[in-house]
DNA sequence: ATGTAC
């Protein structure tokens, strides 16, 4: 990016005026540092400036450090609506809705792994489907289906695949209120009834990590979010809501593709397509989404149950002995209704977080009663081969950027490019020498998902805590990793 | 991301 031709607004934030392209409401926000900045994406500039063109957008679009170009919006676009003449986009929450992560701590520590990984490995790979078109082990009928994506986490609880701390410490208790069933698709149904608890491919995994006390950059933090030992083994699942988001979305652009003219909607790239949030079609894709939103945290709870049961069979110990227990969900691809404070004035906005994640700070409602004094957990998934970490939301965020942060490394290289670099024998080879062990039904994907295909992610988590959007707690480095 | 092009 030619950082020259932009306002510096401080050390890590970039505005691109409303003049740089006719049509732009408002300006757009690029939050980035001194060393990452110089290699945006031109692209990224022409989608986020797009996305400031919407109608009823509200204060700026914002792209996070992490963010690359994606469908209509970045990857790492935040952006917020009115809710009485602002828009909805699945462009705005991606394909897969509520793609996610979820963070579990164990009682274990590394040396009690240890000598069971290869054993851990293989009995996670084999209780856990994963790749392209895998389906589960539970055979739901319609209705339940359809319990299922209006109650999320609740559905979960009631059925015995949940502990009731498991949902407590899901956003919204892994339950977005708006979900209807009837405004799903036929084929959605169909694609999504045997997938719940699949892990999925690209980059979904399920990975082993290790908390190492000199990578706790705030201890009393750790401990508060369940990180209380030297070594302690925590558990990473990454996957959203498989083939059923992806079929709602297919829906929608669709049916936004069709009224786009009787709402007068004109959108500078047909990625963006939308529809008014207050339209019968807006409301009806907000609650599929909302249907696909729940399947997800259903999905990665489901994985949980499956996590659980691999444990107790490897290691041949109770539920309780293991304490594995959730640290926190969040989900990466959704839009949700939050109050902020707009013109002076408090006012409910439909917030659009594509490859982003709430980042409340201290003290609101929204966060479990266990972390409320002190911000709500934020999980960033690294590539496969550098771990994940676990931050911290801030005040700063909720007066900022809608409460929001960045949610990953961000890929600097295209699938293609990274399998044209690599094969995935290699990766799997250099991953094993450094102790990483690693499963995968594709190799392929492995090239696809290497290292080397993102950004560095502790300098892009280092940017949000200079920025102050989010607080470093701890670097989780992995030991095994299924991918999917 | 995705029954990786109905």
């Amino acid at each position: 990016m030619k950082k020259e031709k932009f306002l510096q607004i401080s050390s890590h934030i970039w505005e691109i005026p409303v003049d740089y392209k006719p049509g732009m409401r408002v300006p757009a926000r690029i939050l980035s540092s001194p060393t990452l900045i110089d290699s945006v994406d031109e692209k990224v500039i022409d989608q986020i400036t797009n996305v400031a063109c919407l109608p009823g957008i509200k204060r700026y679009a914002y792209c996070m450090p992490d963010g690359h170009s994606g469908y209509g919006f970045p990857i790492g676009g935040v952006a917020a609506f009115s809710l009485s003449d602002g828009i909805i986009s699945p462009g705005g929450i991606g394909f897969d809705i509520n793609c996610g992560m979820r963070l579990l701590r164990t009682n274990l520590n590394f040396d009690d792994i240890k000598e069971k990984r290869e054993e851990l490995l293989n009995r996670l790979f084999a209780t856990i489907p994963s790749g392209v078109g895998a389906s589960g082990f539970l055979k739901l009928s319609r209705p339940d289906f359809f319990k299922a994506m209006e109650k999320g986490g609740e559905w979960c609880l009631e059925h015995g695949y949940a502990t009731q701390r498991d949902i407590e410490h899901i956003e919204d208790r892994g339950r977005l209120e708006q979900a209807d069933h009837k405004t799903v698709s036929e084929k959605a149904i169909s694609r999504g009834i045997n997938q719940m608890g699949t892990l999925g491919s690209g980059n979904h995994y399920l990975e082993i990590e290790i908390a190492a006390s000199d990578n706790i950059y705030d201890k009393n933090l750790a401990e508060v979010f369940g990180i209380d030992r030297e070594h302690q083994v925590l558990i990473a699942i990454h996957c959203g809501s498989r083939g059923f988001g992806h079929q709602i979305a297919t829906d929608y652009l669709e049916v936004f593709d069709k009224c786009a003219k009787k709402y007068g909607l004109t959108v500078r790239d047909r990625e963006l397509m939308s529809a008014p949030v207050n339209s019968e079609e807006g409301k009806r894709y907000f609650g599929a989404m909302a249907c696909a939103a729940n399947a997800a945290f259903v999905n990665r709870q489901l994985i949980v149950f499956g996590v659980r049961k691999a444990f107790r069979e490897v290691f041949g110990i109770s539920d309780e002995q293991l304490g594995i227990e959730t640290i926190y969900d969040v989900a990466h691809n959704i839009a949700k209704i939050e109050e902020y404070e707009i013109d002076g004035k408090r006012e409910k906005l439909l917030v659009h977080r594509k490859g982003a994640t709430r980042s409340f700070g201290p003290g609101r409602s929204e966060i479990p009663a266990r972390y409320r004094s002190v911000g709500q957990p934020v999980i960033v998934g690294g590539s496969m081969e550098t771990g994940s970490a676990l931050l911290c939301g801030t005040a700063i965020a909720d007066a900022e950027t809608f409460g929001s942060t960045l949610h990953g490394a961000g890929r600097t290289m295209s699938r293609m490019q990274a399998k044209r670099t690599v094969r995935g024998e290699a990766v799997k080879q250099k991953m094993q020498a450094s102790g990483v062990l690693v499963k995968t039904g594709y190799l392929p994907g492995l090239a696809e998902e290497a290292g080397f295909a993102y950004k560095n992610i502790d300098d892009v988590v280092a940017a949000v805590d200079a920025i102050g959007i989010s607080k470093k707690v701890a670097r989780l480095y992995p030991v095994l990793n299924i991918k999917g």
